[in-house]
DNA sequence: CTTCCATTACGAAAACCTTCGTATTAGGTT
DNA sequence: AACCTAATACGAAGGTTTTCGTAATGGAAG
């Protein structure tokens, strides 16, 4: 019986997005994605990795040389559960109150927006 | 020249979104809107509080015997920036994906699609 | 085999977050 | 004034997060 991994922390879910997008990665290439955003030693990189590996949010490849780390959570459920946190803990639940603000904060393209109603398209398809 | 406030914990926000909704509230009535959504004493909300008024996000009014605290930090601001980094650390900046997400967290309402649906109205009413 | 270098392992420091016990204070009541 | 109660103030414990220095290790090259 494998405990359910506790939520990442706000590195954490860098790294995760890191390695969604690559679907593997080393220490070395997680550094340097994440030096891309803000300055970040590489053994800071490797310790979080690490500790990722204990909470059972990534899986270590020990075969090369240079461990290859995959994401261990799905992507899919932990985005929404991260959204989902957002959503109580600021906006009362509310998913418009939300989306609103997410607007607002980028400007979306033309393409996003469409995508976005495409989207509400198929949710209320879903409905009848 | 007073800085920039930090940005609120995890904790901090869901006392700001009560305070948002309330306008202003005392340490009791504070302790006892979190305390609706898990156990939480008092003295838990009172530090808080003390801690947010350190970091300039409430401010307080301590003219009558049970102190009053409110929002110092704008609302819609707050809430932005939590979505913009929640955005770009999860989501790569693709408001999309992250709307995606947060109508697949809750099933959202036949209002609450109509009213995102005008939203997206605006939007690209002001584009042109 | 020895050397060298990139990588991993380890540990610890520093900052922060959350919670709570305890002391102090202010105001109203008797 | 003395007392009771509810509120604030203070500090500290316990946990977590993030960062980094340093040591150990493995593999390749000479």
């Amino acid at each position: 019986m494998s405990k359910e991994p506790p939520r990442p922390t706000q590195s954490e879910l860098e790294i995760l997005a890191v390695l969604w997008d690559a679907g593997s990665a080393t220490v070395r290439e997680v550094q340097q994605a994440l030096d891309a955003r803000r300055p970040t030693g590489y053994t800071t990189a490797l310790k979080l990795l690490q500790i990722m590996t204990e909470k059972g949010l990534v899986r270590r490849d020990e075969r090369e040389r240079a461990h290859r780390y995959a994401p261990k959570v799905p992507r899919e459920k932990t985005e929404q559960q991260m959204v989902g946190d957002l959503l109580d803990r600021a906006f009362g639940g509310s998913a418009s109150r939300l989306v609103m603000r997410a607007l607002s904060s980028r400007q979306a393209t033309p393409e996003e927006l469409e995508r976005i109603r495409t989207l509400l398209d198929e949710i209320e398809g879903e409905k009848r």
